[in-house]
DNA sequence: TGCGTTTTTAATGTCAGACTTTTAATTGTC
DNA sequence: GACAATTAAAAGTCTGACATTAAAAACGCA
């Protein structure tokens, strides 16, 4: 592994791809210890801080975690599907928020999304993630839920429906979609009239799941995708005349 | 923005962090200019090494890009789909090659996710991308063309498919999980056999899309499912044998 | 005045060397 | 043999310096 100094980019990005690369291609396996920074400095033939940095931006994609002290160092890090999920969501949230994507983009490819996961769902479900879905359709009928105990409580009704697929690897890029999305959704505000339109679609999309229908849960979940496009194009409306009128009574003062 | 020294992670951590919630939190917006690296060290009471450290952390997530010179500094990066879909599919991959995920979960989630994409190919399919379709079905039918080749074909081709969605976030979503598993399908060594039959389940896909028939694609896409994985359940089974035959040769010896 | 050139300046990038803190292995003691 | 003190190796941090880059400002000339 070297670097090369006629390249542009900094040393620490070259190095950090270095060792990143070795770690895809599998030269370093998990549990592996790194040479010690000092001895990584020696080897590339930089100073201990810019080694410092380019191990940070590894960390930072947690490839490699440290470890202080005697026999510490860096280590090859085993990405969990924790890691890797609560990373894809930073990514994703990012990406939404700043890209202006139009709200029906997102909400028809999150639930195409979660659709793919409904002819296991109904094959695979188990009591446990059933009662789950009950008892959040529960609690989203108590009249006193805030709005974010309400978005909360949605997330873990989706997480349930699509953990009961029992497929690590859907879960993990299905519950990066929804939480991905859970800003967006935020931006409406869900009035009582609305949350029991979803309340009675959650309703049936459990019961679906209970009688164990894939085109009844892929039915129900189309279902909700185009009530809460809807729903959201009536908000951007309402948000678009509400501005529209404090401007023109803007340029009448 | 201020650290917790009594708090047991680094400062660096904890700076980069505080900027990320920052940013992810709208406090600072697109191409804004963070402070110097020598005002945010003094504004965190740390050194300029320290903030350095945090800074390469978020660049390794593109947060934020760097410029140097006068009037350069530290900007937040509009984070593009490019670079997105690139993070995504580095820690898609190494999830999948540390955490041995089973080949069969893998590929059922590979096309389960693309299916979900059926209902808007069918519709919004172009001319345009239905010739790409067939021109890497032509490519893989050329008896000349390398395990290599026929991969990326492979890849091009779905890719293709994926983008007759015509939606942005799937499109981003689907691509990271196609790209994610590819090293887990050159595992699959293809021979001509293998290749013609793919070669009529690429025909078949591609004319369902030309038909606009959704429920067609999709019965393809399962059919394409199980055929790859009965293939790998063959190919691991003879690895398998061939593992246990020169074992016991070696016993013998 | 207007345009090209040079200088300045404010950043990041890099380095060397020191000190602090943590942690595990080793050694010593009862 | 169990517990305590020592040691050593490593990351974490700091200071201060120098190199490099790139944009803005100053300058000179027609």
């Amino acid at each position: 592994m070297k670097i090369d100094p006629t390249k542009n980019a900094d040393y620490s990005a070259q190095i950090a791809k270095a060792i990143r690369d070795a770690i895809i291609s599998g030269q370093l396996n998990v549990n592996d210890r790194l040479p010690s920074e000092a001895e990584l400095a020696e080897q590339f033939e930089v100073s201990r801080p810019t080694v410092r940095e380019a191990l940070k931006r590894l960390a930072a994609q947690s490839l490699i975690r440290t470890q202080r002290g005697a026999f510490g160092g860096a280590f090859i890090n085993q990405i969990s599907y924790e890691e890797a999920h609560s990373q894809q969501i930073t990514t994703s949230t990012l990406l939404l928020s700043m890209n202006d994507v139009s709200f029906d983009v997102a909400c028809e490819a999150r639930f195409a999304l979660e659709r793919s996961c409904a002819p296991f769902a109904a094959q695979r479900r188990t009591a446990d993630q059933l009662a789950t879905m009950r008892a959040e359709i529960h609690r989203q009928t108590q009249p006193g839920l805030s709005d974010e105990g309400w978005c909360a409580s949605d997330v873990t009704f989706h997480r349930a429906l699509v953990e009961s697929a029992h497929n690590v690897i859907l879960s993990y890029q299905l519950a990066g979609a929804v939480e991905a999305m859970q800003p967006l959704m935020n931006m409406i505000t869900f009035t009582a009239r609305n949350r029991e339109k979803i309340i009675s679609l959650h309703t049936d999309i459990a019961d679906a799941l209970e009688q164990r229908n894939q085109q009844h849960i892929e039915h129900a979940l189309l279902a909700l995708s185009d009530y809460t496009k809807n729903l959201a194009d009536n908000v951007f409306a309402a948000k678009q005349k509400f501005k529209a009128d404090s401007d023109s009574q803007k340029s009448q003062a």
